[in-house]
DNA sequence: GAGCGGCGAGAACGACCGTTCTCTCCTGCT
DNA sequence: AGCAGGAGAGAACGGTCGTTCTCGCCGCTC
């Protein structure tokens, strides 16, 4: 067994754990044993908590940019690729491990006493934001649409998680609908 | 000093340290101290830190929906008062203390290991739908509207405060604003 | 003025945390 | 076969947490 394997299983199962229970609950110990690991190999692997705290927000991050990214390319038109985030939510929200998106759950844990927790969600939150802007353009949609959407998916995720069902990413998409078709009515640049 | 000065001001403290630094983080101690209370004291007036929680909860709850209440009274028009609870997160937003929704930050901190706290959390978020849907109505608003609005004020609080800026409450109103004009468009009931 | 009941300060306690250390055993090389 | 080295299990350590206990002090009552 390569480092590399125990490195992934470190995070994998630290990926389940922190996102059932949350960071602060979930010690050493039980990361060291549901992984199947020596403690010693643990402290071998990462130095510390906090930096397997920051693997796992990578994995997480590197987890919803592709599976994002993936599901809006099934959809070809610009307005459907829009739209198409917000059939990612419906997805994710389904899946009987859904706690809520990772990053506002570790913000709230760990962001008023870990900057480089603040900042890191701080990032992925951005680069969200981002990407939802580079659909928007191709949309042709003025510049104020992307921001609208974003906050509409945060909201989707924190209301899913709080309530404990799916339905807000269908609300989401329609309050979505909405917005995309009212940005299009007034677009930025002339549809050609 | 009566004992209701002496729990008033306890959960006063905790509020500040409990919004600031989440809740896991401020130790019995810290509170004691910073509430210049003896520790004999604080456990005679609250029998654990669980149930200082739920009162910091409880006055959470209060002093949000007696806030939005009476930004919302502010005004006359139906749609004007759907959107002035936009404004009072702006305000909200801009307050220094400001570091996101103490429910949506408890349940990801206390959710997942806290029944109690889950169970609050859900109620609080579902009494402002339900208020939400109060307004929506007495705007002849389609019942999808009040969701739709609710998310759109969730996604603006997690990412105003994730993001450490109050632009977020700016985009939130845009939107509510073309959701609030398309839903009228298509009244549920007649104007009148 | 003497006894007493309640108070504040803080020590103490048991549990648990993140991290390190020890000790034993197994493996692979010569 | 004998030895060196690494790995695993888990004890140990220092710190902190929530909670309780002790003790000395103050103001009240007879």
């Amino acid at each position: 067994m390569t480092s590399d394997d125990v490195r992934t299983r470190i995070i994998a199962t630290a990926d389940d754990l922190y996102n059932a229970r949350g960071i602060q609950s979930v010690g050493m110990d039980e990361l060291r044993t549901a992984a199947g690991v020596s403690l010693k190999k643990l402290y071998q692997e990462f130095p510390s908590k906090s930096s397997i705290v920051m693997a796992v927000l990578e994995r997480w991050h590197a987890s919803w940019t592709e599976g994002l990214d993936a599901r809006v390319r099934q959809a070809d038109a610009p307005r459907d690729r829009l739209l198409a985030m917000f059939d990612y939510l419906a997805e994710w929200f389904g899946q009987d491990s859904f706690r809520g998106c990772g990053f506002i759950n570790s913000f709230a844990e760990l962001g008023a006493v870990s900057p480089d927790v603040a900042e890191y969600a701080r990032r992925h939150k951005e680069s969200f934001q981002v990407y939802v802007g580079h659909l928007a353009a191709d949309a042709g949609a003025p510049s104020d649409l992307a921001p609208q959407l974003s906050i509409l998916a945060e909201g989707a995720q924190t209301t899913a998680a709080i309530a404990g069902t799916p339905d807000a990413a269908g609300h989401a998409r329609r309050a979505a609908e909405v917005l995309v078709d009212a940005a299009l009515a007034h677009p930025s640049r002339p549809t050609g």
